[in-house]
DNA sequence: GATGAATGAGCGTTCATTCAT
DNA sequence: GATGAATGAACGCTCATTCAT
């Protein structure tokens, strides 16, 4: 009964949800400078003023975009800390379950990692959060004595964060590999190192 | 009589340089879009017209600068390349000698690097052109014997690309390593792995 | 009340037309050129960037405003053709009546005339339409038997758009003939000649 | 000896020359505001300041090169008059003669011509002089008797300055019709109408 | 006579944002 | 909740013109 007789787009939540879909896509498409309130709302068949309604400005918006990403980002870092007493046989399985779920989150929603991971003035930092987070997992793995303690954890962590960043956009956006095959490349390389 | 070197043209190849750069400069802090020509030409103590003197638009002068950055970093990428004939031992230190070059350069060149590697629309490009150059390197050297060949090579190349992008921005920019400091990490990492 | 009649848009169609009216006065005034943007909202009180609500750019404007012009030349050279059945007396007349309603539209429409008759890069194609649509005119009156054939009536049709463009503006708009002595006056000399 | 080791276009009057004979082109093919002094000067292989060495301002080219059309002009108006003591068999010819004058400047001088009558905001002044000038001449040949008097001579003048006008740019510009060819039309129109 | 270098003045255009309804 | 209309504030760019040499 609330519904009955709307136009498409015009209920105050469904607009909003829907700007925000399409400014992500926009955002990730065009970058921030190029992307156009004067365009999202067109696509979104609503009016300017409506956009004012539900954000109190361009770079608002794109802020609420960056954070979604940023959360989400978090949660799955936290996630991927290894779990003590895993035998040394599941270690790489463990560890690329980890990757993977990143990777698959990136695949899912590529506008939000773009704009999270590339566009956004403050990606550098998103970046730097997520290695201080996999620099904490790694450091209770070699507590745990899964890892020796040669490097600076602090530098693979940045590390794995700058792998995960090219090879998402170069291997996983591109198609040419997918979530499971970066995330075991990754872990055969780290692991174990290219010597022969 | 001093300045009787001075031949036609010589002061207006000093403010084309002048400019070109403090237009690096400021296309690093601020980007492109807030980047303003106006500013520009005031650092350098010329009109805005004298600006158009030398440079077609803004975005040529941003993709002069593009350019550089891409041909300096070409360059480094194929001279890291290992010469046959190494032996074991000091494998590690001529990779890492690489590494450092284009550690320095980034250090020397933070703006065009900046610019070259974060804020053109075209790093990603650029980045898999230097992927690719490290492929190459690295299918050579595995062919010389000097790596197995259990990883996709490609793979490889890209992290690479991923670890020296985020460890700049992370680490060096923000000098909590040396490029002397990053390199010897990475070949650590890379080489050898993390496992116990 | 009395503005319910107004829905919406209506306000908006008269800012279009009032500075579709002024752009008109300002462009024959000035020329094209010489007309500013500023100057066209100033006098319409309303800011630059209305202006761009209502049209794409200035040249945008002007070719409206030329094709407007156009279109009602066109209307009016098509009208004058003569019908048959005319007797000899009333052919002067008739002929005439075609060429007052021309002088006629340039009296009204001064600045639209100017635009698309003087001002415009494509002016002279306007002209050779008129005159191509008068020598159609001119061509079945032939057939009809009005007229004698010992002339090419492509030049005579451009003759009367030369007389007609000159006699607008050294005449019509000088105030020192009316519409209606322009008509006769021409009747007289392409009708009869000046040979005693 | 004056001339010894002079590089081309760099003697003061050739250059003058040169840059006046450019500006007439580059005034007619493009109008005076889409003429570019830094293009007249790219095409005389001289500077910017080497123009300003010998003309004032772009307006005082542009005025010159107008002044020289009006005074040609007004030679070849006046030598048109029709002397007394014409049989009446020679004056279709004698009439002609004049207009052919008239068209062969126009052919010979295509820029100077549409520069003094069409570009100019003064042509309209120019073309008035050239109609007073016809008329005074169509006074003095009524005065002796070559034609008749219904009608007003000033009309006349103006409708033959239009014809002129006309023609010249969609006729004798076009190659459609030699200057002979259109003098002998315009001389049987009228001189003897159309009307059977 | 000629030039390399520089500029004052200005214009068209864009876009995020807001009022009044 | 939504809209038609309007705007403030810039910005990139151009061009005729002129110094200093």
């Amino acid at each position: 009964m609330a519904q009955r007789g709307r136009k498409k787009g015009s209920d105050g939540e469904l607009s909003r949800a829907l700007l925000l879909r399409i400014a992500a896509d926009e955002f990730a498409e065009h970058g921030y400078y190029e992307t156009k309130i004067s365009n999202i709302v067109k696509k979104a068949n609503v009016t300017q003023p409506t956009f004012y309604l539900y954000f109190k400005s361009k770079e608002a918006i794109f802020q609420e975009l960056e954070e979604l990403f940023r959360k989400k980002l978090a949660c799955l870092t936290i996630d991927s800390r290894l779990e003590e007493g895993l035998d040394e046989q599941a270690l790489p399985e463990r560890i690329a379950g980890g990757l993977i779920g990143v990777f698959h989150f990136f695949t899912e929603h590529p506008s939000l990692g773009k704009i999270g991971f590339y566009l956004s003035p403050s990606a550098a930092d998103t970046k730097a959060a997520m290695a201080a987070q996999i620099e904490d997992n790694l450091l209770s793995e070699v507590e745990a004595g899964y890892f020796h303690q040669n490097v600076d954890m602090s530098i693979v962590a940045n590390g794995l964060v700058g792998m995960i960043d090219q090879l998402t956009v170069a291997k996983l956006w591109t198609g040419k590999n997918t979530a499971d095959e970066l995330a075991k490349e990754i872990v055969a390389i780290v692991l174990n190192g290219l010597k022969k």
